[in-house]
DNA sequence: CTTGACCTGTGTCTTAGACACAGGTCTAAG
DNA sequence: CTTAGACCTGTGTCTAAGACACAGGTCAAG
């Protein structure tokens, strides 16, 4: 399998799997002619590199995830304690973005309506600088 | 008004000053000893940089708001336009998210009642690979 | 006159790839 | 046999929004 073959087939990009190769990820053999050659087993890794980036994993993650598990060692534990810190930075994130989509809607809503000024010595746009003082009046 | 000084009294640090400085969006006075000196001026333009950062402006988009409003034009159309485009990008992020964060708490319950198991062949971690297949069974 | 706290510019680091580029390789057609 | 075009190679740079580092300059207090 050369390189454009394997991403198509797992439906990436030559790129990703570039990628995940220079980082040691992925380690395939050299043709003779020197274009990479992964082996089923190289398809099998970036197959789980690729579930995992799907659920929240970072590539950092994941190459400890397969350093313990080259070992022979159970992922598990690691896995199941990765996958809690992500799950919560991802509950932040949301959050935040859920608060900052309400910011924005509101904003917008408030805008929509309103007439166009031009800006002032000590205000470069009303909306904005409006906006904020009132939100945190 | 000198770096850190200007960066305490509007709540941010002295880095994030001094990358609008790089960008250009400060332009602080030179003080004789090579110091930057900030105007009120500029502690104004601070504080609408924040404001529209907080509203989720781009640091770019700033930029573009600035400009416009420093030919004395009237910045509103432009920035309902960009709020706009950010509105809908952050809806688009604001879904993946949540759909990541269901797919992360499924896995995480899931997985919480398995026993550990080593890695095989060809599978690096049953857990993830497994769940995979589940979703796209 | 030294110490410590501040400042300066510049450069590198972060994520997860995307994109560029110079050059090697393969395949098919002329 | 050659050449065009499609693929491959490694390497380097770019993204956003700062954070952090570092060598060196400046200042107030002791």
């Amino acid at each position: 399998m050369k390189v454009t073959e394997l991403s198509k087939s797992l439906g990436t990009t030559a790129d990703t799997v570039r990628y995940y190769t220079r980082l040691g990820l992925l380690k395939p053999a050299k043709s003779v002619n020197g274009y990479k050659s992964y082996s089923n087993k190289e398809v099998s890794r970036l197959k789980f590199i690729l579930s995992a980036r799907n659920l929240g994993f970072s590539v950092a993650d994941i190459k400890q995830i397969l350093n313990e598990s080259e070992d022979g060692k159970s992922a598990y534990p690691l896995v199941r304690s990765l996958i809690k810190e992500r799950l919560e930075e991802t509950e932040k994130q949301f959050q935040a973005m859920l608060a900052l989509r309400g910011k924005m809607s509101l904003a917008l809503s408030q805008w929509e309506e309103m007439e166009d000024k031009a800006p002032t010595a000590n205000m470069v746009c009303h909306l904005i600088e409006n906006f904020e003082q009132i939100k945190t009046a």
